[in-house]
RNA sequence: GGUCCCGUAGCUCAGCUGGAUAGAGCAACUGCCUUCUAAGCAGUAGGUCUUUGGUUCGAAUCCAAACGGGAUCACCA
């Protein structure tokens, strides 16, 4: 309606106006709620034109929008805004056109290029948290969400499975572990314990190592024990322990944790770690058994944790498979002048002229840093799939920088894809007591949390009781159903650019703008139409609406440009909004009205229409979000 | 210090490319289940949209600065 009267408009102009006018001056908007009306038209752009006062323009544009568009019942003019009342039976119309449409506000699927979204990327020596909810939740949904607006999409992660890092866990493993009566380290299967959580263990057990020989070795610095420490390591630790003379406590503090970094690299730990990763490098079968079978105890957990996530992929990318074809492309680039070495042999790119930095891109010793192993993969990924328009990364907001300097990267070396590549950066996740810090503890296990928020969902159902004939095995799944549907609604429904709180209390709350208060609507409405026996029927135009009605068909109606919008803007959030809304509106209709017990036969059949409109909406909407919509609850 | 992000009710958040009297939820208080699921609905109260300038018919929204908070500037990932 709003594109045909714009249509309309610009076509009378000259003959409205006097002159032809540009389509930014016609303004649309939803009429406020709290007025007659249900589209608006914004009438100051006209004023100017006109040479006359908004009233005048608006009676002016009244009349002619009175008597030349049709399905228009009649305007008014207030306050410089121009409101349209639209015929009962558009509305009517409309809705008749919703019902008959199951897949109504979506597109037709694969009509538009293939995106690849990616988003969990853990590294393979921690369980994962919190964070990482926020991430797979949000990756998931913009697939989701890509995918009704036609595009094909394909899911996929990188697997951050090789590294200093890795290497870490490794070796804390062969050196701390104990042996059981087996003569047996630890392993999933003689512990019990989840695979990503057993080797995290040992990750932490390094780090524990590397702190206690850190501090000996800077004690021994203190004492002025400089044995065994290089000459050049040692000059530098007296420069600064010479700058640290009459600064601030904070500037002190700073240069100590530089010391520290030194102390670090001093350690035997640190070293062997950086041996068994060069070991790697070159393949040695003895690291590489072990890299292997700890990596499989990692993705057995991870999978299981993924499965209660209800988050999939449809294509894995490990670092160690796409990190040498990183190297070949820096190599490549280096010879066509688009990085330069320095003399220790050091790779780098200077994008100072784009305001940047230098960025290193291989190190001396010739192994490969992150960076490597993303230019590797993102080329790899467009070669696997030739038809691939762009790619959507999901990745926090503290990797801003990185993937400017990627983007430029991609760009310089000549892949003209690299414009079609997004970075969907998020906020982070702080908790009441503040950031989520490994160090002290503070970290939210994924796994746990799930299991608290199931928990959480099973105590309050049995509370409210909706369960009578329902097996046991259908109770656990709605548990799940809404204790997830809960955190997954709690961690989208805020707009992802933005940091934001994380109360536990709150995320399992039923009530408001929460997850389970829509799912509730969706299941209330289930059941109203089951004891109906709602059937699809074309409704009498000539209906009458009450305001309540009106009102859910007016929102039902955005939802196509909401979804749009949503994609545009990579925002999930757009659409919990919407359902929210939608929800409160249907509420306030189910509260007020008669549904099955209306006498009136077509009022009867008008407001089931509208119910079960309403609950495919939801429907979409909550698997636009990875939620499930239960039928019952 | 350079660069980037953020600042809306006590708390958590909406507010589309500038538009009418800035909205929800939670928490507090009042009502509503012999009628379709009360995980609901209706209502009361709660605001200098951090501040100051600028742009214009009009600014929470755009621009600039200040203040406050965060991120990032590694041969970490």
């Amino acid at each position: 309606m709003e594109q045909y009267i714009r249509q309309a408009l610009l076509e009378a102009a000259p003959s409205l106006f006097g002159t032809a006018i540009s389509d930014s001056l016609i303004q649309f908007q939803l009429t406020r709620r709290d007025m007659e009306g249900d589209l608006t038209l914004v009438v100051f752009p006209f004023v100017k034109i006109l040479r006359c006062s908004p009233q005048e323009a608006g009676e002016k544009l009244k009349n002619w929008i009175e008597q030349n568009i049709a399905g228009v019942s009649h305007c008014i003019v207030v306050n410089g805004f121009l409101n349209i009342v639209l015929q009962k039976s558009y509305w009517i119309n409309a809705l008749n056109q919703m019902q008959q449409n199951a897949q109504f506000g979506l597109q037709s699927p694969n009509s538009k290029p293939t995106i690849m979204v990616e988003y969990s990327s853990p590294n393979t020596n921690k369980p994962l948290h919190l964070g990482h909810l926020r991430n797979n939740f949000l990756g998931y949904s913009v697939a989701e969400i890509l995918k009704a607006n036609g595009h094909k999409v394909v899911r996929t992660q990188v697997i951050n499975d090789r590294g200093i890092h890795i290497c870490k866990s490794m070796l804390a493993w062969e050196k701390f572990s104990p042996l059981n009566e087996n003569g047996e380290r630890e392993t999933p299967a003689n512990t019990g314990l989840k695979g990503d959580k057993l080797v995290g263990k040992y990750y932490v057990a390094f780090d524990k190592a590397l702190q206690a020989e850190a501090k000996t070795i800077m004690q021994n610095w203190q004492a002025g024990n400089f044995e065994d420490t290089p000459a050049a390591i040692q000059e530098a630790v007296l420069n600064f322990e010479q700058a640290k003379l009459g600064k601030d406590e904070k500037a002190q503090a700073a240069i100590d944790d530089k010391i520290k970094e030194l102390a670090k690299n001093q350690t035997s730990i640190l070293r062997e770690a950086k041996d068994m990763l060069v070991k790697w490098e070159a393949r040695d079968p003895q690291v590489y058994l072990l890299w292997t079978t700890m990596n499989g105890w990692v993705y057995a957990g991870f999978d299981q944790t993924y499965n209660k996530m209800g988050v999939s992929f449809d294509k894995l990318y490990y670092e160690s498979d796409t990190f040498l074809l990183g190297k070949d492309q820096v190599m490549q680039g280096l010879a066509s002048g688009v990085f330069y070495q320095k003399p220790d042999g050091s790779v780098w790119i200077d994008l100072s002229a784009e305001g940047l930095d230098e960025k290193l891109v291989l190190r001396s010793d010739g192994t490969a840093v992150y960076m490597t192993q993303d230019i590797g993969t993102a080329i790899d990924r467009f070669a696997d799939y030739p038809d691939l328009h762009g790619m959507v990364y999901t990745v926090g907001n503290e990797q801003d920088y990185h993937f400017k300097v990627l983007f430029l990267i991609l760009k310089k070396l000549g892949y003209t894809w690299a414009d079609n590549c997004f970075h969907l950066s998020y906020g982070m996740v702080d908790l009441p007591s503040g950031k989520m810090k490994s160090r002290e503890g503070t970290v939210v296990d994924a796994d746990d949390l799930i299991d608290e928020v199931t928990l959480t969902a099973k105590e309050m159902t049995q509370e409210r009781g909706h369960l009578e004939g329902l097996s046991e095995q259908e109770r656990e799944t709605l548990y799940a159903q809404i204790g997830l549907g809960g955190l997954k609604y709690y961690l989208l429904k805020v707009d992802p650019k933005k940091r934001m709180l994380f109360n536990p209390e709150e995320s399992i709350d039923l009530t408001g703008n929460t997850g389970p208060f829509i799912q509730y609507a969706h299941a209330r409405i289930s059941t109203l139409l089951a004891k109906a026996n709602y059937q699809v029927q074309p409704l009498a135009s000539s209906l009458d609406l009450k305001a309540e009605e009106q009102e859910i068909i007016k929102h039902l109606a955005i939802f196509p440009v909401t979804l749009e919008e949503a994609a545009k803007n990579y925002s999930p959030a757009v659409i919990a909004n919407y359902i929210y809304e939608l929800v409160k509106l249907y509420n306030t209709f189910y509260q007020s009205v008669k549904i099955i017990i209306e006498p009136d036969q077509e009022l009867r059949q008008l407001r089931l229409t509208l119910s079960a409109v309403v609950q495919q909406t939801i429907a979409h909407g909550l698997k636009l979000l990875g939620i499930e919509a239960p039928q019952r609850m």
